[in-house]
DNA sequence: TTTGAAAACCAACCGAA
DNA sequence: TTCGGTTGGTTTTCAAA
């Protein structure tokens, strides 16, 4: 758990550079290398940091857009949900998949190199996820700010 | 930009693990670590990499919940787009925003602690962003996935 | 690709609150 | 007892050969 603002100024620092030395993050919290890295093993430990991961330009690195599809299944049972996320967590192309509060719709975010690529996925993964009935895609114009930063 | 199958590799590897050693990640992919070093520092200065982030468990780190928000103004020219998009960026409680393709709208996804916070941030933050029309927010239930990663 | 100096890491230990 | 600081051997980095 988060002890204090020590701990909430380390967490802002990895958050935005994860790569920083211990020993300059450790300068930039006013804490020594060692009493620094004690700290962090110890968020890590406790399950608050999942991991630390490289961003890239999703422009450069060939995927001008990211669509977000909403998909509706004819069933709402357990199974049904969990045969249908157990699919969505198998295809690389689906970034992000949220289960809606409401009519309990799932929205996914997919990346695509161009509209034939969105075309292949729309009709060969989307559609053919289990117990699938509607799949509505809205493509993105711009994305205007994504960060996986917390307000922590 | 992104030369071969090596490049990609490497890109895969970082995406899941940022902290990776230099020494490790060199033989994974079978390189020499200075011949590994001199391609990341390559795909960095392309631009291709756009930084490093740490990834909190977010109900650990007090954000039990995440909402997706869709956002209209009254006008849509440069200036009215510019004016929100600005405002966007100075609240970090706003992770994500992105322009819709269609009605011109915004999706946006915010973090909040509990129910009083998702009211603070509605009445706030979100009504009060320049130019806007209507607020509707829908609540995550569960988030299935969330990665980063592109499938490079 | 190899190498070696400099930097960073991190475990063991010490001291203060 | 807990938390921060110090030390020193080990690992990693990275530029020169």
């Amino acid at each position: 758990m988060i002890q204090d603002d020590r701990d909430r100024a380390i967490l802002r620092i990895l958050q935005a550079n994860a790569r920083i030395t211990n020993a300059e993050l450790a300068e930039r919290v006013h804490l020594s290398p060692s009493a620094c890295l004690r700290r962090v093993r110890a968020l890590e430990e406790s399950g608050l940091i999942r991991g630390y991961t490289m961003q890239l330009d999703p422009k450069a690195a060939g995927f001008p857009g990211t669509a977000f599809v909403m998909i509706a299944l004819d069933q709402q049972g357990r199974a049904s949900l969990d045969a249908f996320e157990g699919q969505v967590m198998k295809h690389p192309e689906i970034l992000e998949c949220h289960l809606l509060a409401g009519a309990h719709d799932y929205l996914v975010r997919v990346a695509y190199r161009d509209s034939a690529d969105l075309e292949r996925i729309h009709a060969e993964i989307l559609t053919q996820l289990p117990g699938v009935t509607r799949v509505q895609s809205t493509l993105t114009l711009r994305t205007v700010k994504r960060t996986t930063a917390l307000p922590v």
